[in-house]
DNA sequence: GCTCCCACTTGATGCAGATCAACTTTCACC
DNA sequence: GGTGAAAGTTGATCTGCATCAAGTGGGAGC
């Protein structure tokens, strides 16, 4: 890890384009980034672990971050991917207290670091940070509730499926994408075990989904939205 | 329903027990509660459907509502179950749009409804205010994720097992409680089908948790700790 | 171009929990 | 206190996914 080097123009601008900075004029932004340094990570460390004293919350500029929770019997179980633009861990801006989960960076990473007590300080007498922070906190609460409902409610083909649809670049019924990660990371964000998702992505070929590598074509989109019925009733 | 009635002192004072409240002074509790109506539920009505505008935020004082979200094939999944002094859909205050679920009383049940609108003018000039609704979004996406992670790693019985442990009283090595709700309710909030949780309870009674009715005895603690550990592992 | 390693795939098996069905208990209401 | 409906339990079966165990493939490095 690189720890605490001062923001370039080329970070400033990134933050500017994620949710956390939205609807912030020029003087909120700049009181903003006076709280943040940048840190730089390699693949699979730690940014901190599950338990530790929260001193910083987090954006990811470049690479991924991976957001879990430790169980009894030294399990893992991820909550979160975090990609380029995702804050994390704001939720200590207001009490303060523990991380609640680890994060690891997944690739070489960049992100910007902000100090709680300074965020929170700031927080106390500008009120458009406050809604800028919890702007941050509704999506991340709306995202989670959607993660909770497709796990409660979707099989491994249809969480793909919505994966797919959600992320793909429509190209009139049929469309392409490439994934922005390795395909364990996909599956531990979908909270499948990888060879789930392996056996997931065979099960759509017959819905017209070409998988290479990180490359995948859909042949009808319309086909794809209809797994959810097909997958998930016998038919009588 | 019984649509807008004017907040009594009870009610007041109530609400100014909740995390929401918490944190304000005199003034900033009576410009939030200026927000505020009351509204009263039978069990069974909906608070608002999946897809509405949205137009209020809740907090409940008396009795429980299930948020729910709807998918493919009419069914539903449980997202959140809300006991009194829990709020629900401050998420739109930031930026309003449409309710992400559904929410039902699941009780005879009286709640407050916020205007979101008024909140939100609110927000813009009173940080303390920000900072409270920032407090209670944390918090549900803090036990959102612990909710996240528990379907992903524990067991039916680990569920139910942590469940009591978190709100049973002590007497020492023992315990006792009563369960706030039906059982059904209880599986939904777990993530379980009825069965599920039936079956889950008699696999604890060899842990000694004596079920009868809405009445929970424990007879050591400890026992209970370990069920993660027994029933997550094959032995050798 | 070859090789090694790691990501991924495929197959076989086992388990947790959903579902369906029947029965029992509880509770509200007359 | 009796009656009916809802809630809960128990049993049997089925399905989806985890897990374990071999393979296969592809990209980085020499």
């Amino acid at each position: 890890m690189t720890t605490g080097l001062k923001l370039s123009n080329v970070h400033k601008a990134m933050l500017g384009e994620t949710i956390l900075f939205s609807g912030l004029n020029r003087d909120e932004r700049n009181a903003l980034l006076a709280c943040a340094t940048i840190v730089r990570y390699q693949t699979h460390d730690m940014l901190f672990h599950q338990g530790e004293r929260g001193e910083y919350f987090y954006c990811v500029l470049t690479g991924f971050a991976r957001l879990y929770r430790l169980g009894g019997d030294n399990q893992e179980g991820d909550i979160r991917i975090c990609e380029p633009g995702d804050s994390f861990a704001e939720c200590l801006v207001t009490d303060g207290g523990d991380y609640r989960y680890g994060a690891q960076a997944m690739e070489h990473s960049i992100l910007a670091r902000f100090n709680l007590e300074q965020v929170r300080a700031l927080v106390e007498h500008r009120p458009h940070i406050g809604i800028a922070i919890m702007r941050s906190l509704s999506q991340h609460l709306l995202s989670t509730i959607d993660c909770l409902a497709s796990d409660r409610m979707q099989t491994a083909p249809q969480r793909v499926a919505t994966y797919l649809l959600t992320h793909c670049k429509p190209e009139g019924l049929a469309a392409k994408m490439r994934l922005p990660f390795q395909k364990s990371l996909l599956a531990r964000k979908l909270g499948l075990a990888p060879e789930a998702l392996s056996r997931a992505f065979s099960s759509l070929r017959a819905a017209g989904v070409t998988v290479s590598g990180r490359s995948i074509e859909i042949s009808n989109l319309n086909v794809l939205k209809t797994i959810p019925a097909i997958t998930s009733r016998h038919a009588p």
